[in-house]
DNA sequence: CGGGCGATTGACATTCATCAAGTCAAGTGG
DNA sequence: CCACTTGACTTGATGAATGTCAATCGCCCG
């Protein structure tokens, strides 16, 4: 138990079925024909709220559902046997999260909101079934698996092979990214995460992310406050991003 | 071309074909009905000789096929923009690869043989196919996805979290436990890799590992000569690789 | 025999983690 | 409403782990 209550409301702004939720276009049906959404109803579970810290599963618990997250954040996290922790991924609304459970049936890692969240709960095995019936469901959740083993292999390359600077640099530009593919301002947003947490993701200690984003403000390239970022020269940070790049004409 | 002959003989345990194959066990027919086996071997085209350094398939090009190591060694790099290499996986015999391209299509590393290897192709429009009609084989393919995304987070806990030596000592150990599930000694065996490919697999640079490798050796933890490699003491290493660990009894 | 890659070893440099203090904001309880 | 606590963040000083550079060796292969 950690101190987090339980409230399970569903709350109006967001619907409760695929067929007439906003999110839709970006979420799991994307790119499926209209008429099977409404397949894709029979699946979902009602959004269910989450609160900030509430766990939404635990390390090692057998794995019966993956997850949608309709809004707020969610974090996952690998505890060590030391008790250390790694955070592994954000997720944002319209990912899918949890699948790192049907390895070998139990949970790799714990899934925890950042804030305020209304999750969807789609149970495996009613989700496996519709695969065989709807070859697109089929390919996107292998793209959706692929997608992420190339996200961690990314990160993986940062970790081993880029200084902070960049690495911080890098993060900032994918939520960027992130963002404005969810229609949201891609220059002006808030961390979802703390700044420990970020740093973890980032394999840096939070000291070292303060002193980096501290050096970007002063050469003027972003402005942050608290968890508002702001970036005020794009072009400098993907050229730190990527440091072979050479501005031929600017 | 780059001259690399070594003459892996064991072949004629190897077959063209799915049901009399002797990885078959610990391949992708795993824990399929016997009867689907046949199936399979529509898909699977004859196993092709790659010498090593070979490519099997190329970063940015259009993915078509995944593939299965039958014999020898296979490694999976990413190239950067500023042309650094960096290894993300090693695979070998029964082990599937190249689904990094589902994503987008498009394989997002290259992979290469260490030495001379058999590798099977399959075409990922149709086993997509016999996915739908197979729904162990779907199962399957998503189990392997997953674990290779919990593969990758483990290794993107270690590059964050440990030290040079115990990335070394686990990477010992899951060979050994790799070389274990194929029936082979989980104690003496021959890196496939060289060590400077183990070391950028690991994060660490090359003369890192022959220090660490150095020092494992003088406290007769190991035996090492080339890239054959012998573990002395099990359980010590095991020790290092985790630290938490505490022994009770002994 | 010669060339080159892979590996080892030593000396040195540097990034980043660690430790320590202190600020700030937001609760929390009396 | 004020003292107290707590968590998030910042800033500075220091040290350690590991990368980098350089020299050398052995060995395989042409």
């Amino acid at each position: 138990m950690d101190g987090a209550q339980t409230y399970q409301v569903s709350v109006n702004t967001v619907s409760e079925n695929c067929t007439s939720c906003s999110l839709a276009a970006g979420c799991l049906p994307k790119g499926l024909p209209w008429q099977q959404w409404r397949q894709l109803d029979a699946l979902a579970r009602h959004p269910a709220v989450f609160v900030r810290r509430q766990r939404i599963y635990s390390q090692n618990a057998p794995f019966y559902s993956c997850y949608i997250v309709k809004s707020g954040a969610v974090k996952t996290v690998y505890i060590n046997a030391q008790g250390q922790e790694r955070v592994l991924g954000l997720y944002l609304p319209g990912d899918l999260f949890g699948l790192d459970g049907v390895g070998d049936g139990s949970h790799t890692c714990s899934a925890q909101a950042l804030e305020r969240s209304l999750i969807c709960r789609i149970n495996f095995a009613d989700l496996e079934q519709h695969m065989a019936r709807m070859p697109k469901l089929q390919r996107l959740l292998l793209q959706l698996m692929s997608d992420q083993l190339n996200a961690a292999h990314g990160l993986i390359c940062s970790l081993s092979q880029s200084t902070a600077e960049e690495r911080v640099v890098r993060f900032i530009l994918e939520l960027s990214d992130r963002y404005r593919q969810r229609k949201l301002s891609g220059t002006e947003f808030r961390l979802a995460m703390t700044k420990t947490d970020a740093a973890n993701y980032l394999g840096l200690a939070v000291e070292t992310l303060s002193r980096v984003l501290g050096r970007l403000r002063n050469r003027g390239l972003i402005r942050i406050q608290g968890r508002q970022l702001q970036i005020l020269n794009e072009a400098a940070l993907k050229a730190i991003a990527d440091p072979s790049h050479i501005f031929l004409d600017s």
